[in-house]
DNA sequence: ACTATATTAAATAAATAACTTAAATATAAA
DNA sequence: TTTATATTTAAGTTATTTATTTAATATAGT
């Protein structure tokens, strides 16, 4: 049986549809917004504040932040006419299962890798 | 000073280039290839069965296989006509890093977060 | 009320990503 | 050598992403 996609959806091609769950590692897979997350941590921030650090747009800065927040990796408090984002961390659990998961693969059991037990 | 960007590039919009350094947060976005590095832990496969998970095309398969070499993620032994494509987990350090960093902030010091101490 | 500040939203453009099919390459089997 | 198997590479299609502009909204200050 040939593997070649059998859909019977017509179209082809086209990147995944993005809609509905939030996609955390999507959200980190861009550095800005992994940049913005970094500085999230140390407390609150204004988005001009973060707009000074990447020399782009307001808006893009904006957008990134949509992303965050729909992945419910930042939160928004508006206060006044600044809407202040915060890091929401507990987000991250996703990422960090799977990549522990992973972990052990490379911390400890080696044996089921094969004979690469040398660094890099 | 208005903070919109002021590059003389002249020409507006466009994703940024993505090209030179292996870029792991980029490879593992993607859940099919987070998929292909979980069945790659149980130890080496042929492209032919992994194609077999995924109701896409091979040449489908192959490209995302190029996306997690390219980027360290996956070795690659070629024996036959076979193509024998393993786990290196090792290359999700800085992944795994990045994470911890910032999971410091919900396993323990809370403190920083501010007042969000109920979960979700 | 009027004006400046802060941020989001909408419209648009170009690059990228994830597919597809078809052609190219390489090895095994007849 | 001819044919089938196993994968990659090339070319084409479409949706998504990132970013820019411009417009809309809301609050603060005068």
């Amino acid at each position: 049986m040939a593997a070649e996609a059998t859909r019977d959806s017509g179209g082809r091609g086209g990147a995944r549809a993005r809609s509905g769950p939030p996609d955390v590692f999507h959200a980190i897979a861009d550095p800005k917004r992994r940049r913005i997350l970094d500085l999230l941590l140390g407390g609150e921030l204004p988005v001009h504040t973060l707009v000074d650090e990447f020399d782009v747009s307001f808006a893009a800065i904006s957008q990134h932040l949509r992303v965050l927040r729909e992945a419910g990796l930042v939160t928004r408090r508006i206060e006044g006419r600044e809407h202040l984002y915060g890091a929401r961390p507990e987000a991250l659990v996703e990422v960090h299962e799977w990549t522990a998961r992973h972990r052990e693969f490379w911390q400890g059991g080696l044996d089921r890798l094969g004979k690469r037990l040398d660094g890099q």
